[in-house]
DNA sequence: CTTCTATTTGCAAACGATTTGCAATTGCAT
DNA sequence: ATGCAATTGCAAATCGTTTGCAAATAGAAG
């Protein structure tokens, strides 16, 4: 009966903490964000967006996105070949695969390789501001 | 006295192969590969070929970068926030480190990781294709 | 070596994703 | 309610890359 607790973010507090307005555009990309278990990029929001209000522009879909970005509160990906997908940055950091043939993303998490990661950014002498692991793959044909 | 053997490839039998002719643009990018030590980007790539040849023309570079990376003769990396860059597909497998400082770009290889990669696609139901790993840091404040 | 044609070229224009200038609108502190 | 700075929508600009096209050329054939 109970499922695991999917953590929305309370991004008009963090906005409101980053001093700046709440909009009625903001507050619709914000909601769609909020409730989005994909990882869409900035024509879907605003596709999902002017569903709800479509008087909002795609101008203000990435401005408002290099916002969040800014202050945190979300991640952008640079997958191969598409355009920057988002998703909120709740939860813990993770890693994603990539099916070549859907463009289904599927997410990872692996504490060991970011151990090394860590290991191997030290021996060269540098220290790990941020990085990308992305695997690109298909499903494997049933056994 | 003796240096280790940097491997050139050559790229002119392997275009033969590809049963595509050999003019003088595509021999002087050719060149300007081979000896490239870096990761240049095609812009930087015009930049040397014009040198040689003042004739070429930025598409004919991206075009050859197209064809090469077709044939699999070179890799092309698009790095955070640059254009693509490029490198000769000679030698063994390896990851990049960038230095977010300078754009310098550091090789690595971690078997370790690769086995790890390899392990996490299984376990998803996933056969990988191929992967981009980037680590983007700074120099460690000298200690 | 010349001829012949399919391939390749340089150029300019088109492209897709994202950013920007600007005048009109709006959030929100007073 | 008022006033103004922040934000918006729109159109135009930007950046890296690709493409259409007519002119040039590699290289096979003779
Ligand atoms: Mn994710
Ligand atoms: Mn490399
Ligand atoms: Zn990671
Ligand atoms: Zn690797």
């Amino acid at each position: 009966m109970n499922q695991t607790v999917i953590p929305k973010p309370d991004y008009e507090a963090a906005l409101r903490e980053a001093g700046v307005r709440i909009t009625r555009p903001r507050r619709v990309i914000l909601g769609i964000l909020s409730d989005a278990g994909d990882h869409p990029d900035a024509m879907e929001i605003f596709r999902r967006a002017v569903a709800i209000d479509s008087s909002i522009s795609l101008s203000t879909v990435y401005r408002t996105m290099k916002l969040l970005e800014g202050i945190g509160a979300i991640h952008r990906h640079a997958f191969e070949g598409g355009p920057s997908r988002f998703e909120p940055a709740v939860g813990d950091h993770h890693d994603h695969l990539i099916d070549i043939e859907t463009g289904d993303v599927i997410e990872f998490q692996s504490d060991r390789i970011e151990e090394l990661q860590q290991e191997i950014a030290r021996e060269l002498g540098y220290e790990i501001v941020h990085h990308r692991l992305e695997l690109y793959g298909r499903k494997r044909r049933r056994r």
